[in-house]
DNA sequence: ACCCTCACCTGCACGC
DNA sequence: TGCGTGCAGGTGAGGG
């Protein structure tokens, strides 16, 4: 389900609750979810390390470990993480378990298959495949206006698909990407590359800010260690966003019927008379 | 190198 | 009530 600022909740969770752990042990019961290694592999590649810090690379989770092994994870969809008390049912849709050293267990739940694990080494991290194509962080340096120009100007996809390209621009989702859109008053169907270059300026700064006012309202929140799936801004949010989701609904600042496109194969949502 | 479609899963809300 | 359809906050493979 996750957008970076989810993620980066999810992460931020994660640290405050295993960092300094220990996993005594660690079970793979989806094979798939692992694709790169054996449930006997995936064990003893985790088994017996401690839990350095959890950080992340766009929508990826990223859990150092202290025997120089990273466990990449991406929850996709509708994967979530869940501290459990050791005598606790397993979940449906368990996929993995860590047990840690207070007698918790870290579970993996994930109902619709599309999460994903890895464990690499952490000196091997930056080249890893899922990361090093990866666009600048958001909010690093890197992602200047300048890069953001230089990559929307070469792309002649809709502008809705060319923000949820992980490698031009990272972190925005579906939500994101239309609520950005709606603010800096975009088409989103135009081609990218034929955005004027005032608008262009409008979006890189209210791609910044649907995520800066995310993370900012994820601070605000607590999170259930039993439940840390990164869904609160559904609930606690879900009626904040602007255009997302409110197909038929009138427009914040026009009046004018929301309409809902697909856009490859997704929806998107935008007010037809503002964002032209 | 780019772009498009499909595939990966389950569950839920909707209309007949 | 049941069944079929479309939809869900994501990405990767494989084709052109």
């Amino acid at each position: 389900m996750p957008e970076l600022p989810e993620v980066e909740l999810v992460t931020r969770t994660l640290n405050t609750l295993i960092s300094g752990r220990k996993i005594v042990g660690a079970k793979l019961i989806r094979e798939k979810l692992a694709p790169h290694h054996t449930k006997a592999g995936f064990t003893k590649l985790i088994k017996g390390s401690k839990v350095n810090f959890a950080h992340r690379r766009g929508k990826h989770i990223l859990i150092d470990l202290d025997n120089d092994r990273t466990l990449m994870v991406h929850l996709r969809m509708s994967g979530r993480f869940m501290l459990l008390p050791e005598e606790r049912e397993l979940p449906k849709f368990t996929h993995a378990i860590f047990d840690l050293d207070t007698g918790e267990r870290l579970v993996f739940q994930d109902q619709r298959h599309f999460g994903f694990m890895r464990v690499e080494k952490t000196s091997a991290l930056p080249r890893a495949k899922e990361l090093v194509s990866l666009a600048p962080e958001p909010f690093s340096d890197e992602f200047s206006l300048e890069y953001f120009q230089g990559v929307i100007s070469k792309s002649s996809r809709s502008l809705k698909e060319f923000l949820l390209d992980q490698t031009k621009v990272l972190g925005l989702g579906n939500i994101y990407a239309c609520e950005a859109m709606f603010l800096a008053k975009v088409n989103p169907r135009k081609p990218a590359h034929t955005v004027p270059k005032r608008k262009i300026e409008l979006l890189f700064m209210m791609i910044s800010q649907v995520l800066n006012e995310s993370i900012r309202f994820s601070k605000k929140l607590r999170i259930d260690p039993e439940n840390i799936d990164g869904s609160y801004f559904g609930g606690a949010h879900g009626n904040h966003w602007r255009v997302y989701d409110r197909e038929g609904e009138q427009c914040v600042e026009c009046g004018a019927k929301i309409k809902r496109i697909p856009q490859g194969g997704r929806s998107t949502y935008f007010c037809p008379h503002c964002q032209r």
